[in-house]
DNA sequence: GAGATATGCATGAACATTCATATCATGACA
DNA sequence: TGTCATGATATGAATGTTCATGCATATCTC
């Protein structure tokens, strides 16, 4: 057992696996932490939560409908509704109720916001760099491609 | 802008993708929340929570120490042991100080533990079974095997 | 071998997320 | 037109997560 404890459980050997390493619901998680993480750390460091993040972004080129976002962002609805508090008395998004669809409300990133958002995803194509030493150009399209597939194919 | 707002944003077409859908941290992100997902509500119709699901898979054939622990089921080390607290209470883990490191704490899993890991971990090999309606096992192989790399190489 | 430093884990308070449900708007239809 | 089913968003209470920190143990240095 001893042995077990010994070397690193974070990179586990090509080729064994049992589980959960073979598991590819394992592997995309521990990929998004990995990748993902290092990022975030960066945005901590400037007092920006993820959130933020994810939300500005996913508005910066083209308002969306909570809903919608909700999708986009990867969260439930009722977490974003109050993140987009959080966000709209910063003064970095509005939200407008829509004259046509009064359920719906449109969520539009303030010129504030725009700024911040430029320059944080500014530094996530640079953090995006750091792949090119863990993978090749190709390989990193290839991938890219695969999971374009997976996500709109998956059931 | 109506346009923008009537098409399904959740699957971009290829080509296209300025940000975020082009950018790797956001694919896997999305690919991770939905491969996982569907699993995760299966997990929630058993009563079953993601943390129990991760832990108990992850010493189920080995005992870790709860740092190693916290690296493999990404986790910080304060949200492990509370939810060790929780597995230990419902007896499906034992938690053993070292003898030879009075510091670590071993965290091995009991029989119960292992009855129902094991019956999750079935359940979880048939979710990957739906895989295959996305991706060809050809394509599955050279995905797990490119993800591996990134993770064994990223910085 | 005593003090300084580092490591592993636990815990309380602050914060974020989630579930269930409320609220309000719309459309269908009798 | 009133009622009902549905859809989009918001909100309160319960729950989960995290940060900062504490305590105990180990290691290092002189």
């Amino acid at each position: 057992m001893d042995q077990q404890l010994q070397d690193a459980p974070e990179k586990p050997a090509k080729g064994r696996d049992p589980f959960p390493d073979g598991y590819l619901g394992y592997l995309l998680a521990r990929a998004s932490h990995l990748v993902n993480g290092k990022f975030h750390k960066e945005l901590a460091r400037e007092g920006v939560q993820v959130s933020t993040w994810r939300i500005l972004t996913a508005v910066l080129d083209c308002s969306r409908t909570v809903t919608q976002l909700a999708d986009i962002v990867l969260m439930k609805q009722p977490t974003l509704s109050k993140a987009l508090g959080r966000l709209e008395a910063e003064g970095l998004v509005k939200r407008l109720r829509l004259d046509e669809e009064r359920r719906v409300v449109l969520v539009e990133i303030t010129p504030e916001g725009k700024a911040l958002a430029t320059r944080l995803r500014d530094k996530a194509k640079v953090n995006e760099l750091y792949l090119e030493d863990a993978l090749t150009l190709r390989e990193m399209d290839r991938l890219k491609d695969t999971l374009h597939d997976l996500i709109e194919r998956f059931p």
